[in-house]
DNA sequence: TTCCATTAGCGAACATGTTCACCATAGCTG
DNA sequence: CAGCTATGGTGAACATGTTCGCTAATGGAA
């Protein structure tokens, strides 16, 4: 990443130049965002001084929160781009059939993750949970979407005629919403997150809910 | 509360002079509890600071920690008593017909608690959720409890031949705590939290859960 | 080019949760 | 009663997240 050279300016498009400032705040952002990462993963979350951070990404205490509201903003900053990728990754190798199936592999994939360091896991989930400003608002979007990706996949296993055709798909898609954040708490209550436990825990309440026939 | 006098020592039973200092500390540990319940109800969890708190009680600061490990456990402690009541309030007051009525009238108690102060709420959930030391595990105990007491009543309900007789009571119970956690999180991230809403939520999928029959 | 407004960057200062060494007393032991 | 131990009570000290006024440089305006 090679920066503009200041005596260049005169020769830069005013476009180049407005977004110069710009480019290097992003710059900055990106480094303390990696400094972050980082750190939070080698010594953890509450272990991570915002003072460490700042001499970690070799700029001013002050700066950090030029860039973010807050310390419990900066976490979930740092690890909803990893996030993304897995809850990308998880329906871009989904498997062909079966909704049940689908929605495991799903949640499989993402418990993974959380599963990696579970203390970790809690501080995350802890502060992403009621998070406020502006990156609570863009977890919100990301959970919007994600439960609009569900409900496509109950849509397809409508039209597949493996569910009824009065199947409200939104309303499917909350209800597994439901299951998985419940099986992530359970999960992670204990101090050695259980993929399998959870996992058929998931799958159980998923076969109740969309494959019994009662009465 | 009257306490016993000093000079009275010589005339007190062994059990009561054993009892004696216990007493004291158990009578300051609950001053604080109470001043906390009121300061925090006031102003706030986070503008409650330990130091308003300690003169509130009339205590000193470092006296606090001698009776709670840190300021989430206080704020749990405060709280759990009552919500402790509500539930058990919530079970008094059952209807008698019906597992889906008896299960939203719980619900509806409990929301109305977190319903009247969601700032508040949000801060008490959050603290609450992962709870580490002697306050997380009395909530774990509390929340085993309650799901308890919700597999009794589908238990009854299996046994008024509303439910068919192969349900599993237990697991329907975590079906419905699974439903009932994640319309209490819809709601309190909402800035009010609308009881109405989240019923209706927790409705529906207790009547696709338990009373659908698919194909 | 020169001037001005904006803002990234910065760290001292502040607020607050938590720790800890100390004190006084309760209550046991002889 | 006399001495000893354990511990409730205490606030100074500490660590850390956050705020805020300052500086310098950017980039637009005149």
């Amino acid at each position: 990443m090679e920066h503009v050279h200041h005596n260049c300016l005169y020769t830069m498009t005013a476009q180049q130049k407005k977004a110069r400032r710009q480019q290097q705040k992003e710059d900055t952002r990106r480094i303390i965002l990696d400094a972050a990462y980082v750190l939070f993963a080698e010594n953890g979350y509450a272990q991570t001084t915002m003072r460490k951070l700042a001499s970690r990404a070799g700029v001013g205490l002050g700066t950090i929160f030029k860039h973010f509201q807050n310390k419990p903003s900066l976490l979930v900053a740092a690890y909803q781009e990893d996030l993304g990728k897995i809850v990308v990754d998880a329906f871009k190798s989904l498997p062909e059939a079966g909704i049940k199936k689908q929605l495991l592999h799903i949640t499989e994939r993402i418990y993974g993750f959380y599963a990696t360091d579970p203390s970790f896991s809690r501080n995350l989930i802890k502060e992403a949970l009621f998070l406020k400003g502006e990156h609570g608002e863009i977890l919100d979007n990301q959970l919007m979407l994600f439960l609009k990706e569900i409900a496509e996949l109950f849509k397809k296993a409508v039209e597949n005629g493996e569910l009824p055709v009065d199947t409200n798909v939104h309303k499917g898609a909350l209800a597994f919403g439901a299951f998985y954040f419940s099986g992530l708490i359970m999960g992670l209550k204990q101090t050695t997150f259980n993929t399998e436990e959870r996992l058929d825990f998931v799958g159980t309440m998923i076969d109740h809910h969309f494959f019994t026939k009662n009465r």
